[in-house]
DNA sequence: ATCCTCCGTGTAATCGATTCCACGAGGAGG
DNA sequence: CCTCCTCGTGGAATCGATTACACGGAGGAT
């Protein structure tokens, strides 16, 4: 793999110059940069970023990690992540953090170890030590999605979507076809859009003067498994509820799971609705309401968050919101009763 | 961010001593030793990859290019590489193709240019220039899934499922439930496993009597609306066939889309069946047929055979079988008719 | 006592780029 | 004709690590 050097022979200037034509520097005559040009043709020499990114100090890289590549919702935010970061010139390095913890920590560290020029990170828990670490030594961050609460995490520019609005008009929806018995399938605890959805949900059954049982929250992790088992409960409960909702699309489906393994129906024995819509809920059966989140402009202005950070401008948190979407597994919408 | 020579300093030693310690290089005192890692300890200081990789000329890091995120064959694929990765020791770095050559060739050059120390990659078309590049520059390099058949290409080991057994399994299954008009949506004729399924499908349907029309091949490109307009040709046709087999599941999902628009029902009008199974077919409408590929030991075993090239061990090529698993969209099944 | 070995450590070259500074040539202005 | 700029270019320092080689001291062999 030939170097700068080798271009510089070959063309006979200095490797100076080889850098200055690369870099559309201006001072270089015509012929020159020809000459040069034709050098780097011939060898199919392209720089090396890693020699580059050691002398200027920046990487072009940015760092995304999500807490679960196999939920559709965040495979979306990634996909637009990379297509904004592409865009503006900078390439996207993965993590999964497979909502552990441990595993978020370690790629926040590889990712640090990178000396990747921003940190995009839709946290696991509480916040992790790297991540403490990483913000306060002024590697520039933005969260996405979720966020920590933390004082001196205060500074770091928060990119999400408020279900608040989107959850009372689920209620609303459920209320008028008739569900008093509401219960929520809710996230870890330890992340903000767990313990988020679960409090506008409990708002809302209260502005319909409905209240929420404790017996009807129940702890699940985000995952399809943990659906599965907080639907068990309820069904096992002597008065199970009649309706669910889920804060994440992988437990609607271990609740629809364990719901089918039951033999039961949905929506005739109970309702089921999902926050994060999904393309495949259009054809389950039957199809499932879901609030939408606009996953493609949360990924994108996550990014020029980041990015307006990592170039020395201030950045904002932005706050976007979700919206209803009403299919049949609540019922049969309101206009087509017979 | 502190250096080595910050570590250094703090210890009282040089920085080659430093480094010494962090490679466990034996021939450093227990006692100095200790000294480094409590200076280590004490300034945080964590080792520049950038800098690391520059000198000894390697990035521990591979580099993923995939056809489409969004298909979640290739995200549980990623994910299983990324998990297989992590073990050894290295990271992943994943670029999303969406199916269009000029962006694959993007990734593969940024991917290059970053010095990943090997390339795991499912082609989304012919071969793009970078590509042969890469192979014949000697960068290891796995295809997984999908592959080239060029002479260059030759040395590449394929690490892949062939999905022959399975889809003769299924022309069985809906020959068996009565379907003789089978169609298939393909996948582009410029992958693998685009035109593999295509054959595999029609020696299949010569076993059983069958003949595969021109009009029931529909060129697709593994995206759900390709399969949607694929779909709406075969129900225009004059005698539409009573079976489709979509190449992938993103296909399978459009077409459903289609059938569902124009108030068809599955599998009483026509039946389906899907390449790639999917944790969703349990739950659609209903439930899909559909071949499974076994994605983790796929990701798994491609990640062995890349980090053989890279360590500088043989390689060798790898093809395990795909499996049948029946549903209900093209029929019930056999034992359980009334 | 002398010499050799080995051990632990330091000095400095190196990887491949970028960029500051210096330098020579040529043109303009006095 | 001399001085001063400007322009185009080259030399060399630099980023942060790794590692070959050198070196001094301790201990063993003779």
């Amino acid at each position: 793999m030939p170097a700068i050097k080798d271009v510089a022979q070959r063309a006979g200037v200095s490797v100076a110059t080889v850098s200055r034509v690369l870099n559309q520097h201006p001072s270089v005559r015509a012929d020159t940069r020809e000459r040069v040009l034709a050098a780097v043709a011939d060898l199919g020499y392209r720089p090396n970023a890693v020699a580059r990114s050691l002398r200027t100090d920046q990487t072009r890289a940015l760092g995304l990690v999500i807490s679960d590549v196999l939920n559709p919702f965040f495979t979306e935010l990634a996909r637009s992540v990379e297509d904004a970061a592409r865009d503006l010139g900078y390439s996207v390095v993965i993590g999964n953090a497979d909502e552990r913890p441990e595993l978020q920590d370690h790629h926040v560290r590889t990712l640090m170890d990178r000396r990747i020029d921003g940190l995009l990170i839709s946290p696991t828990d509480g916040g992790s030590p790297m991540m403490l670490d990483a913000a306060r030594t002024g590697t520039p961050m933005v969260f996405v999605d979720r966020w920590i609460e933390d004082e001196s995490l205060a500074s770091v520019p928060v990119v999400r979507t408020d279900g608040r609005d989107a959850i009372r008009d689920l209620v609303a929806h459920l209320h008028a076809l008739g569900h008093r018995r509401l219960a929520i399938i809710a996230g870890p605890a330890a992340t903000t859009t767990g313990r988020e959805r679960v409090d506008a949900f409990r708002a809302a059954l209260r502005e319909f003067g409905l209240t929420l049982d404790d017996g009807h929250i129940g702890q699940g992790d985000f995952q399809a498994d943990s659906g599965r088992r907080v639907t068990a409960r309820f069904l096992d409960l002597p008065r199970p509820p009649d309706a669910i909702f889920a804060a994440d699309n992988l437990m609607a489906l271990g609740a629809m799971d364990e719901i089918r393994a039951r033999g039961l129906r949905v929506p005739g024995d109970i309702a089921l609705a999902a926050f994060d819509d999904i393309p495949w809920f259009v054809h389950t059966d039957p199809p499932i309401t879901a609030i939408a989140q606009p996953t493609g402009e949360l990924g994108h202005a996550a990014v020029r968050a980041l990015v307006d950070l990592v170039e020395g401008r201030p950045a904002e948190s932005v706050t976007l919101s979700a919206r209803l979407v009403t299919r049949r597994s609540c019922g049969e919408p309101e206009g087509s009763k017979p």
